[in-house]
DNA sequence: ACAGCCATGTAAGTCGTTACATGATTGC
DNA sequence: GCAATCATGTAACGACTTACATGGCTGT
């Protein structure tokens, strides 16, 4: 369901191609929603059965032409309805928490690893979270200028803040895991530390191969 | 694949029924992954054919029996690889960023009660995980017991510490959820007032309906 | 000519949700 | 006897991923 409104969202700052739409899944919605091509293909077809989009056939080059969609009124009204209603709270699955229950069965130096790769991917998200912040406070992105195009200031205003405050909450989440991740990495080594332990030892050893002489 | 190994993670600590890992989805990994019951029998028996587990059917009352599942040899050996291998990040979805990106469509009263819901539930996740941090820190949940039943107090300190960092994560998380809603609360106040406007008004109002005289 | 981008699709398969369905056991 | 809980399943559907497939356009 989340997926038809993202693109209307998208769509109603301006008429955009198939294409372009899975483009700005890139960019403007990053890590609020996401969808590549063939999920978008058929759902802006369903759209448009919906009479929530209009499509038309536009020239390209010479011999080629694309399809640029367009929304319709019934399909802003179905924006208001859903921006009003209530979200409905999802159970989080999140494999990296989840793994990070079981470390026990990793070496400390993988553990370690988990953590490190963590904190280079939030850092990361957050590095691109800042500048993509910093242009909606500008309203210097194509679809902010698109957006905002004749809206009076108090529009202008609410558009850009709400905006901007979703990308401010990812920067939070983004330095919480930050946190988490150092934290992490320092637990791994203190718990090797504290077991006297190596790098590729375990906290709990597997049960030995059986045809070596390990036994003593 | 995640569902797999979290259920061979919880069956790692004591032999259960189908019905006792859905519970246990409920309590000890709340929000770190979730399945229902229809999805976890029909996995189970999978888990058997490969042989990560196998099942045993055991006396239930007088005539009834039910089935209880045991980790293998080989259901460690895949925990252990998994733990090992690193997460690869995942594009996140959220309908509540990205229905907060679109709040202008809503009313102000509207965008407010949603980032009271967020408040709420947020509030609500962080009460529940720091009674439950505090549980599994004395060790005190069914399942820590039974996974620490015979641990040295290294590996038992490991085990532990991997866990509580988790469920700290998950409230540090939730923390950062409550202040990203309060906020938006101030937020949405601020937008009205800045636009002089009414609780049920919107910073983008939809085309007036055509039958009413409020021409003029 | 060729690379890289623009543009649009289909098909198979996995994962997860919701609803339907059944029946035994336990405690009051 | 009845309600709550224990216990296990199936079926239909929807959301998403991955891989396969095609072909025009643009600049060098």
């Amino acid at each position: 369901m989340s997926l038809r409104l993202a693109l209307l969202g998208l769509l109603e700052a301006k008429p955009m191609t198939g294409y372009e739409l899975a483009k700005a899944f890139d960019v403007s919605l990053a890590n609020t929603w996401y969808a590549n091509h063939s999920q978008i293909y058929p759902e802006l077809r369903r759209l448009e059965q919906d009479e929530l989009v209009t499509a038309c056939e536009v020239a390209r080059g010479k011999r080629a032409t694309k399809k640029r969609y367009e929304i319709t009124e019934a399909g802003c009204a179905q924006l208001r309805a859903w921006a009003e209603s209530v979200v409905v709270p999802e159970r989080q699955r999140d494999e990296a928490m989840l793994k990070s229950t079981y470390l026990e069965w990793a070496t400390y130096g993988q553990a370690r690893r988990q953590f490190e790769a963590h904190l280079t991917e939030s850092e990361q998200q957050r590095i691109k979270w800042l500048a993509h912040v910093e242009d909606l406070r500008n309203r210097d992105t194509d679809l902010m200028r698109a957006r905002l195009a004749g809206a009076d200031e108090a529009a202008a205003a609410a558009i850009t803040a709400y905006k901007v405050h979703v990308i401010e909450g990812l920067i939070k989440r983004a330095e919480g895991e930050i946190a988490w991740a150092r934290r992490g990495i320092e637990l791994a080594d203190e718990l090797r530390a504290k077991a006297g332990a190596a790098a590729d030892d375990r906290p709990v050893e597997p049960a030995p191969p059986i045809d070596q002489g390990a036994a003593g």
